[in-house]
DNA sequence: CGGCAAAATGTAATCCGTTACATTTTTTAA
DNA sequence: TTAAAAAATGTAACGGATTACATTTTGCCG
């Protein structure tokens, strides 16, 4: 691959004039431009973004941290993420942690070592921590170059993205409320995560301003995929008294739970209403289709990386935190509730 | 951030001395190299990869260029990729491309800027046509550092990794057949891509070895999203001699597909039998769970990984084509051809 | 045409780690 | 003990683009 001394040469300028010519035209003048341009085609030069990159320091690249890929609501969030990305010249490094810290902190190393200029992480996790801070010695107590979307950190020493988890929980428990429901269980996920926390006092707010008694054994353990949500189902239909309704922090966890209802032999919504979270494209063809939070997903994804390349660039003084709406969306999955639950027959 | 120079008059040894400490430590003394490496510990020095790439001219990233990775078949497959990448201490650089060329080209010219080493393309375009070649002129034809996975060139000038989606096809259209089915339509995706021609063919080589003839108006277009699903069985519903089965090339428009037929108060598979392509993780809770073609995705993805860090490390010489197999996961969404369909009343 | 400012161009340092080659120290064998 | 071999360490060039600073050329006015 030819250099810029190559072309200095057939140009028969200096690598200087080679370098203002095409960083900064007006300073170079127009026949000595064109000469320089001819020989750049002539060489088919293009320059060397690692040896641009190793000189500024700045690699253009942002690692993205997600617990798993697979996810479509996290695909969503990267779609968006890439977009935003292309748009302002950087590119997105994939980490696919899959919830480990060990895995997550060999990706933040990629920043410690300048292989990209900063991270967004998915996940309420400091990946940093583990590792040795960058020098917080320093005057203000910086920025990480990081920006935490999705699930949150209570005190995220950087910029976050989220959702009124809180509030969309509790919009969803009214919503079923509303509709009569009393007994109404939710199936969450890992009792660890801000954002099932978030969710559980959403549900317990909306519960207690309807005077509603909360259930512990309503409350039942997932872990977003289709399987735990079906599983969690079975457990929630074996109780004594089971739920008229059930809500689950993702649609995945919802559409598993209405195949586990089905094969029990009841109907949905007419004997078990069930609410999902997200609104991802499979939740409209669900049968029948499913009642969901609806989140911004590619706006996430947008919104991460622009205040992650804000951050880097200094246009940023605090961290800001800025909340995106949700909205509920009413499809069929969701009914008044019955007069009494028929016993399951499987 | 700390620097060589920085360790070595720490350690008060030379530069040399501490790269050598840390890359070929056997040819440093023990004495020596634990003075090196406290001075590392203490500077906190961590080797500035960027300057290491930039000398060695290996990037260690891989471009993935992907249609869209929202789409769950593609999110395992970069799964995949991910997985072999890491293991070999490369990173991918996430090129979500929507099938845009010009898009396509943009990421391609990150390989022949040095920001990246090679590229994966899972789509059935040559990304570096537009740009200007690597210069072929060279002794041998030198394979592109790329690789082609999933949906393939049929003339690519790299190694590909690719599923036998004719007989893949052709299995699935024996299996309706052997079902009774002699209508048996398919949804298939965009016209020109390679991957629907030959599952059209696989198709028909079935249906010709069953002695049915082949319909043109049973062939129905799709783009592989769950509304496209639903909107071609719509149009196959309202045939005058509607299918008694649908073959749907992925498993998204087939799920969009039993959504709509069940709108139209029939039955799958009482009335229709639906399949679908990929086993994704809906097929197994769809309602009725999918009769589909499973691919092993993340297989995809790692050998694609592989192949490429054998290419860019020079131990292929040939392009190899790998064929990795396919599975028929019979479930409940096909069954017996009725005696008659009924008449779709919507 | 002299003289000065402005514009254009050139020179060389710089970013940081690696490594060929040179030099010094240690070990080994005679 | 000494020469030669082996081991350890040091010096400095290198990779490619950018840019501060130096130098040359151009343009303009008196």
């Amino acid at each position: 691959m030819s250099n810029i001394r190559e072309v200095a040469r057939l140009a028969e300028v200096s690598v200087a004039t080679v370098s203002r010519t095409l960083q900064q035209p007006d300073l170079v003048s127009l026949k000595t431009r064109n000469k320089v341009l001819a020989a750049v085609k002539a060489a088919g030069y293009k320059p060397n973004l690692m040896a641009v990159r190793f000189r500024s320091g700045k690699t253009h690249n942002l690692v993205v941290l997600v617990p798993t890929v697979a996810n479509v609501f996290f695909a969503r969030v990267i779609s968006g993420m890439q977009e935003a990305a292309h748009e302002k010249q950087y590119a997105l490094l994939l980490g696919n942690t899959l919830g480990d810290d060990e895995m997550e902190a060999a990706y933040a190393r990629m920043v410690q070592t300048s292989q990209a200029d900063g991270l967004i992480q998915l996940r309420a996790h400091n990946p940093f921590d583990a590792l040795q801070q960058p020098d917080s010695a320093d005057d203000n107590p910086a920025l990480l170059p990081m920006v935490n979307a999705c699930e949150v950190l209570d005190k995220a020493p950087c910029p976050t993205v989220v959702l009124d988890n809180r509030a969309a929980a509790s919009a969803m428990t009214e919503h079923l409320l509303a509709l009569g429901h009393r007994r109404i269980a939710m199936i969450k996920g890992p009792a660890r995560s801000p954002l099932t926390r978030d969710r559980v006092a959403g549900y317990r707010d909306a519960l207690q301003a309807a005077g509603v008694s909360f259930a512990a054994e309503l409350l039942s353990p997932g872990n977003f995929s289709l399987q735990s949500g079906f599983d969690a189902a079975g457990d929630l239909l074996a109780l004594p008294n089971p739920p008229t309704a059930i809500f689950c922090e993702n649609d995945e966890m919802a559409i598993g739970a209405i195949q586990r209802i089905k094969q029990s032999g009841l109907r949905v919504p007419a004997d078990i209403s069930v609410a999902g979270f997200d609104d991802i494209s499979f939740a409209a063809f669900a049968d029948p289709p499913l009642t969901t939070i609806a989140q911004p997903a590619e706006e996430f994804g947008r919104t991460a990386v622009r205040l992650l390349i804000d951050t880097l660039e200094g246009r940023l003084s605090k961290a800001p935190k800025v909340i995106l709406p949700f909205e509920l969306i009413t499809r069929a999955s969701t009914g008044p509730a019955p007069a009494a639950v028929p016993t399951p027959n499987d």
